[in-house]
DNA sequence: GTCGCTTGCCAC
DNA sequence: AAACGTGGCAAGCGAC
């Protein structure tokens, strides 16, 4: 279990290193694993730095100081045939690229990736990951390297590569990574191989587009932020004036806001006097006023608009990092910024626009978990609600006998919620509050619901029934999506496995369309995934029949209700539907 | 000063 | 019997 005890470890530092990490480098080995050292995260950054490179297997392991050998380096990227193992790829592959050197991507293999399948809900980090399956000594050197950083005042860009903690322990990394595939690679053979194959896949469209980034309007930006920046600035100063605190410090506008007569009910899980929105918007209070309007100016000045421009390149791009498998059901999540979290409408989204002569496109699928979860249920009932006009319209026409109810119409609003609530695991009392219906009046709707739609409820117990049984018989509750990736949950948490269900073949769903879209060429211009959305950057003379060609593959018919796609052309972000 | 926790808020 | 799911990010606030 223990790393080998004669595990070997060297830096290149001469020409004979040279000859002999090349003279081993042509052993045979089931896998090379690949690491690199790098000046921080931001590998499109002026200023980004590749400082090593290193290579091993479960035996050996080489630290190469780039800067010094970046020819000798990519020339093994050159010669290399074996499967090149990485923990975390397409972060090293981005770097390697950057720094002209070409890893052959059908070589490529990722522990992390097998780890996010394998154990969804543990951490990924190659030290937690090594320490769990490897060696319980695996992150023993970080302490060292950490005080060598602190002595010398030193950063990921100016750490000697010679300094002993820094090579070697980057070194060692490649020995984990090697026996990490070792002991996960049949198991993810034998009980993922399809849903892996797919992230494989996944990661090298991800890698392309991360690389594309998206084009930030920084003069819109600008002008946004400092609009709002002023106005927040305005506001505080009459807080201070008036009241000698600021408007968003929470136990001070707590405390006044008590002094002056206002009753606060709703506490936080510490106990704190909560301020959120839908507490301050029922509070008729200048300071509740302007509490409000400070948090929601700041966070558009700082959250979005001052931030996409202090993220960008160069070129005023920026290069959001996509997490493949970020949620453990297999959903993709972004950061830097999260693209994924702009507010609805053209406001922040407006902020970004395509390349000169190109248009954006954006194509979503139209209720996919509704009509996935409609699939799991077998509820050909409810199936037929998707058939004509709007889905919601329809199920409440059924739920109420009332042909007449139209898209306005609350009793729409209520069925939408209900079935979102189902979605997501609610009790009648949660319903109730986001419906904002009284408790009695929802413990109806849904008793009623189900007494149209008995499927559902079918369904569900099913789900959390099975998951119930596996936790007695094998130690732990699951759901297997169709793809084959396996969703855990904690003992008693059950109910939230008919979420993780659907949000889990959604997502495989979501993937597997990026492939087909790559394969038929209609990737090379794309830029980012929101969940159930593609967006793209496009050549505005082309964008058209893209839009017609990706909605043909994206749309799917093998499901028990066809999924079907919405696409939008605009010349901003903000611009589409 | 940094760190981590809490709170609130943005999306699908 | 009952349980809204999955994320990222900034600010406030107390601890070290």
């Amino acid at each position: 279990m223990p790393l080998p005890s004669d595990l070997q470890f060297h830096l290149l530092e001469s020409w004979d290193d040279a000859q002999e990490m090349m003279r081993w480098l042509g052993e045979r080995r089931p896998v090379l694993a690949v690491d690199t050292e790098t000046t921080g995260f931001d590998w499109w950054s002026p200023t980004a730095r590749l400082r090593l490179v290193q290579f091993g297997d479960e035996h050996q392991a080489w630290a190469v100081p780039f800067e010094r050998w970046a020819g000798l380096v990519q020339d093994v990227f050159e010669r290399v045939n074996d499967p090149l193992v990485f923990h975390n790829a397409k972060f090293d592959v981005h770097w390697l690229e950057t720094f002209g050197c070409k890893p052959k991507r059908h070589l490529i293999d990722d522990t992390q990736l097998m780890l996010s399948l394998i154990e969804p809900r543990e951490l990924t980090a190659l030290k937690s990951a090594g320490k769990r399956w490897v060696d319980h000594q695996a992150a023993a050197g970080q302490d060292d390297l950490k005080k060598a950083f602190a002595r010398a005042k030193w950063d990921w860009s100016s750490v000697p590569v010679e300094l002993e903690s820094y090579w070697v322990y980057a070194a060692m990394d490649t020995a984990i990574t090697a026996h990490l595939h070792r002991l996960l690679r049949p198991l993810v053979d034998a009980e993922a191989r399809r849903v892996y194959d797919l992230e494989l896949t996944v990661m090298q469209i991800l890698l392309q587009m991360e690389r594309r980034g998206c084009v930030v309007d920084l003069e819109y930006c600008e002008r946004q932020r400092v609009a709002m920046e002023q106005f927040a600035q305005e506001t505080r100063a009459w807080s201070e004036a008036t009241y000698g605190f600021g408007p968003t410090s929470s136990k001070q506008v707590a405390a006044q806001l008590m002094m002056d007569g206002v009753v606060l009910r709703k506490q936080t899980k510490s106990g704190a006097w909560s301020l959120d929105e839908e507490v301050l918007t029922a509070i008729d209070h200048p300071l509740a006023r302007a509490m409000l309007d400070v948090r929601k100016a700041e966070k558009l000045a700082r959250s979005y608009f001052g931030n996409f421009s202090s993220m960008c390149d160069a070129d005023g791009i920026v290069h959001p990092g996509v997490k493949q498998c970020g949620a453990r059901t297999g959903r993709m999540s972004v950061t830097n910024p999260a693209l994924q979290t702009l507010p609805r409408g053209p406001l922040v989204r407006d902020a970004f626009i395509p390349r000169e002569g190109h248009s954006m496109l954006g194509i979503d699928y139209e209720q996919i978990e509704a009509r996935v979860f409609t699939h799991f249920a077998g509820d050909t009932d409810l199936a037929a609600m998707f058939g004509q006009g709007d889905f919601f319209t329809n199920m409440a026409r059924r739920i109420y006998h009332d042909e007449l109810i139209e898209k306005k119409d609350p009793r729409r609003q209520i069925t939408k919620n209900a079935v979102y609530a189902k979605l997501y695991g609610a009790g009648v009392e949660k319903f109730a509050m986001t419906a904002g219906v009284a408790v009695a009046d929802a413990a109806e709707f849904l008793s009623r619901l189900d007494g149209t739609f008995p499927a559902m409820k079918r369904f569900m117990y099913s789900v959390t029934d099975t998951a119930k049984s596996r936790a007695w018989h094998e130690g732990e509750g699951y759901v297997v999506t169709p793809m084959g990736r396996r969703e855990p949950c904690d003992p008693g948490h059950e109910y939230k496995l008919i979420n993780a269900l659907i949000q889990g073949t959604c997502a495989d769903i979501f993937k597997q369309t990026m492939v087909e879209l790559d394969a038929a060429g209609l990737c090379e211009y794309l830029i980012m995934p929101v969940h159930d959305e593609l967006i793209w950057d496009a050549p505005t003379v082309d964008v058209e029949e893209l839009k017609v060609e990706a909605s043909k593959i994206m749309r799917r018919d093998e499901w028990l209700v066809p999924l079907e796609v919405d696409g939008n052309i605009g010349s901003s972000w903000g611009a589409l539907k």
